[in-house]
DNA sequence: CTAATAAGTTAGAATAATCTAACAAAATAT
DNA sequence: ATATTTTGTTAGATTATTCTAACTTATTAG
């Protein structure tokens, strides 16, 4: 079995290599706030445990096993970010938090029966894949928000660097998973977007914010 | 805040303590199953911090404040244990493990939670009370199922040094918490109990079972 | 009241995870 | 094409948790 530890490296790995590609040990440093150092020792031991490719001064790329056992991981993140919100009634803001600690159980049973009550879900509270038992991701096709065009009429799908002030922002104005939003029209001067979804009429959102909202064409 | 480790051993001398009294080094040694020089070197770290009273060749003692961290530590537990059985429909011989991960997790929201959609309960699935929310616990006047005379009628309130296979053996035998016992009969020869409870006239426990069953007199 | 046994302690070592300082390689900018 | 900066690596140290071997104190049995 792997540490507490070393499962915060393969889940970084894996997250980083779906959002940039490549992940270089640099990346990797900052994203778990470790030292370079440490992490250069680490990978090597990954590597030993072939979990991680390891060449010097190579991008670091997951073993097939490695990705599986990242997967595995959030997967145990994702249902219970779900179970937390759909079975005791948490916000999708409170979450994430405590789904990091609760990742790390060793419970088959747990999480087979969280799954299981919810109904077998795919998606996560933001919207995120939740991986199959095999440690698999099956990814949507969502665009950004802030790369439709005015006239545009998209679906809510899912919300991208999520962090609780900007979960909290969406609650202020009304702004769920599944909301359909008009795109009235975009300022060129700023690109933030004038949009009615709901019972808004007129509400503005700017790009730090249409940038995080995955949307999907009506 | 305190490791998983440290939490493991304050449970341990928490535990030992109310079932014998005094605490050696010795026993908390075999409770948890680590060598006594490491024991001991954890004694004295967990006596810096105030949680143990540490003398050498003196029998170990938990500081208030090293109960009521323990007390915490087991409220965590115990609730748990009650919200994978009420809530999860786990079995009661399925629930200890779990929670002996779960125990650990830093989550305060989540275990109130969990307590309020329990209804705030006082005890475990097991018969064991919950320590409230300063780490204090209110124990129950029980006796031992052993310790009752032919003729009685009890009630089965609790269940002590329950192992996964004890719990399948009164599953098959249908005892649950809260079964009404009569005491037909006791063997002089091996303490056996014959007694009659629910649809059973006739049923044989033996001591090794009796001496596990927490009765409250009628 | 010794002698033997059990319990507790000290010393020294190992592994995991982290750090800082120093050095090497690769990438970038004149 | 060099100089500078960034990235990656190595070396050496630290803290937490554990172990075995050796020694000391306390308890138990004759
Ligand atoms: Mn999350
Ligand atoms: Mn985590
Ligand atoms: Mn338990
Ligand atoms: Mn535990």
């Amino acid at each position: 079995m792997h540490s507490y530890t070393e499962e915060n490296y393969l889940k970084a790995l894996f997250n980083l290599a779906n959002e940039k590609g490549e992940v270089s040990a640099n990346e990797l440093s900052k994203r778990l706030e470790i030292k370079m150092p440490t992490v250069n020792s680490m990978m090597k031991k990954l590597a030993e445990k072939k979990l991680v490719h390891y060449e010097s001064y190579k991008p670091l790329r997951l073993t097939d096993k490695g990705k599986k056992e990242a997967g595995l991981i959030i997967r145990k993140h994702r249902l219970t970010e779900m179970f937390l919100v759909q079975v005791m009634e948490f916000g999708w803001e409170q979450v994430h938090e405590i789904a990091e600690q609760m990742e790390h159980l060793h419970a088959p049973d747990f999480f087979e029966k969280m799954d299981a009550m919810l109904g077998y879900p795919t998606i996560d509270p933001h919207g995120s894949p939740i991986p199959d038992k095999s440690g698999k991701i099956s990814w949507k096709q969502y665009d950004k928000l802030s790369d439709c065009k005015a006239g545009d009429t998209v679906k809510l799908s899912a919300v991208i660097n999520g962090t609780d002030d900007f979960f909290k922002f969406l609650n202020s104005r009304g702004l769920q998973l599944g909301v359909k939003i008009k795109i009235k029209s975009i300022e060129v001067f700023d690109k933030s977007m004038h949009v009615s979804y709901l019972k808004k009429a007129n509400e503005t959102l700017s790009h730090t914010v249409t940038e995080r909202l995955l949307v999907e064409m009506e």
